[in-house]
DNA sequence: TGATAAAGGGTTATATTATAACATATCAAG
DNA sequence: CTTGATATGTTATAATATAACCCTTTATCA
């Protein structure tokens, strides 16, 4: 499964899949996936939601770990760097990736109700924002690219 | 002029320009530009950055204003809830609005080396984000877009 | 006009998000 | 084993943002 979406979906097994996709990505960048950056992948993995760094870090203690603000920022910046995780600016949290390639520029759909954070894919330098850079001379090098509103099952739930 | 992009340009009818553009856009909502808001945003347009909250606060306190946190914030909220300004999410910052028209949906290219800020219109619902969005059934109600990379005149001095 | 509701602003305190700085521990390489 | 690099633990604090309260100004209308 490359991308979740907002569809139900076997929970466990997505992150026992997103656990392993680490560890294949780390192996293969020489990168450490620590146990303790294996934990805060997983309390990610297993919410389908961005979470605050705060909040990771009351899973975090609510786990047995005594850790301080830096811990969960540290992993989380770990997470990020690797492309496991991705930062969403407009909720100053955090979400696990649900794609599979590395350096992908995702789009995020975020669900004002639930919460919920589907990630897809997308062309960097094509579509608008692209055309607005040659048209300014710009050089992009990063792109935020977050849609609030809300999803399916929310509108179905509360029309 | 609709856009100021990157160019250099005459700076203080493009200060004049958008706190008479905003006189009008507050006169025919109904809305008060006060004093106080009519500083802040004329402090935003005065440079062509995007400017934390507490930067705000201290250009308001250098013109003898002796506020505190909350002033600023509202001002700020005033103006973005008006159009006559944005929040740059990734950068926790605020930036003059430099369109004319109301509820455009902006795409930002913020330069990393100078700081500067150029703003660009866009069609939401077209492109790849309109895209994703009916591709998960997700109705969009507001969109992030923020690019970050160099300005031409930033790659021109140090290229 | 004067009462009154609604909006704006002043102020204090505090919540939330994030990082600097330094000590200790663990790992990988030679 | 020792050494350099990376990771983690810990304290303190910086940076961003808002709650709550009070008073003033403005708009509305009997």
């Amino acid at each position: 499964m490359d991308e979740t979406g907002f569809a139900t979906h076997d929970h466990s097994g997505c992150i026992e899949a997103g656990l392993a996709r680490a560890g294949r990505i780390c192996a293969a960048a020489g990168a450490r996936l620590t146990p303790l950056r294996r934990q805060v992948l997983e309390i990610l993995l297993a919410e389908h939601r961005a979470l605050g760094a705060y909040e990771v870090l009351e899973h975090l203690r609510q786990n047995g770990h005594p850790a301080q603000p830096p811990v969960a920022y540290r992993a989380l910046d770990f997470l990020v760097r690797h492309g496991l995780a991705h930062r969403i600016e407009r909720l100053n949290a955090f979400v696990a990736c649900s794609h599979s390639g590395r350096d992908h520029a995702p789009v995020f759909l975020i669900c004002r109700a639930c919460g919920a954070v589907a990630e897809a894919g997308w062309q960097p330098g094509a579509g608008q924002i692209g055309a607005a850079a040659r048209a300014h001379g710009f050089r992009v090098e990063a792109v935020v690219a977050e849609a609030l509103g809300t999803c399916p099952n929310c509108r179905a739930a509360a029309p």
